[in-house]
DNA sequence: GTTCAAAAGCAAAGGGTCAA
DNA sequence: TTGACCCTTTGCTTTTGAAC
């Protein structure tokens, strides 16, 4: 997947990019073993598979305790009408800047008391239609009750629809209860676009299409969501925690293990033992070989 | 190239003013 | 009375840069 991100940004010409993707591929691509234990290093680059199930894990460490607590928690989705690559930064933007109005709206009102408190977290995410080449930026949020998600959708439509121009419409935005707060949770931050896309959305539902990978739009959604946050709390704050320091030590007995895509394993370097014995199966094999679409229109 | 701490940059929280 | 916008402090997160 990331070669063909690189390739896309080739095309592009934009080695800076290109250079970030690399990183991301030879993430722990290299990883000492020793006592049992093993040792790798993050490239923690936002389209890397291996770095941002690593970050999900921490937000839900961290999130999920506080969450729990939360009375009837909801999730909800506000989106505004779907754009073409070229406008996606901007309309992100403007997404982030409504959201920000309505939270100072709130936040006044709540400090009036005519109000309530606007609390809950937030993801910034993308889909892609690959029939209209259209961009669907759009926020997941899950606040503690009903009353709060109402409030919030309220907020949403009449900052969108404030001049008479109808930017986005009630139907576009939906309100649930959490009934799985865990999925839910992985539902909020699982990082900025789903990497998997159904070729035809519309037979959504009839006959189960098989997803692909569509590089170029991936690279687009990248790219307008460079130094954006895309997940953020609000409202709330968490917990102190005590930062645990690790304790450095030395090593004296340890293996060198280098990946190698053949293999599709890592290899000691220094007895050609191969780490995990892992083989890769056939269905992820035709997964990246033949459902990456890599297109550039 | 990696690590780590300081600095810079951002966002939230708490407040205020002003004009419609 | 309300919303837009501004200010300051505080607490993070990200970036930078120097040491290794």
């Amino acid at each position: 997947m990331i070669l063909s991100l690189i390739d896309i940004t080739k095309a592009k010409g934009e080695s800076e990019r290109a250079q970030a993707y690399w990183n991301a591929y030879h993430c722990q691509s290299k990883i000492i073993s020793s006592d049992n234990k093993l040792y790798g290093n993050y490239c923690k680059n936002r389209f890397c598979t291996v770095c941002c199930a690593i970050r999900k894990a921490e937000i839900i460490n961290k999130y999920y305790p506080v969450l729990k607590e939360w009375e009837k928690p909801y999730f909800v989705t506000l989106t505004t009408k779907a754009v073409k690559a070229k406008n996606l930064n901007k309309w992100i933007f403007g997404m982030n800047r409504a959201f920000n109005i309505i939270k100072n709206r709130c936040k006044k009102r709540y400090q009036r008391g005519t109000g309530i408190q606007l609390i809950g977290v937030k993801s910034l995410e993308c889909n892609f239609n690959p029939q209209r080449k259209t961009y669907n930026p759009h926020f997941h949020i899950i606040v503690p009750n009903k009353v709060i998600a109402d409030l919030l959708k309220k907020e949403w439509m009449l900052q969108w629809n404030q001049t008479g121009v109808i930017y986005t419409s009630p139907k576009a935005q939906h309100i649930r209860e959490v009934e799985n707060l865990e999925r839910d949770l992985i539902e909020t931050i699982k990082y900025g676009s789903k990497i998997f896309t159904e070729a035809d959305l519309k037979k959504k539902g009839k006959k189960a299409t098989t997803p692909l990978i569509y590089a170029l739009a991936l690279d687009n959604i990248l790219c307008a969501m460079k130094g954006k946050r895309i997940f953020e709390r609000f409202g709330f704050n968490l917990p102190k925690t005590s930062k645990k320091k690790p304790i450095k030590q030395l090593v004296i007995n340890y293996e060198e293990f280098i990946f190698t895509s053949d293999a599709t394993d890592w290899i000691s370097t220094t007895t050609g033992k191969l780490l995990t014995g892992y083989t890769q199966t056939s269905q992820l094999n035709h997964l990246l070989n033949e459902c990456i679409n890599t297109e550039t229109y």
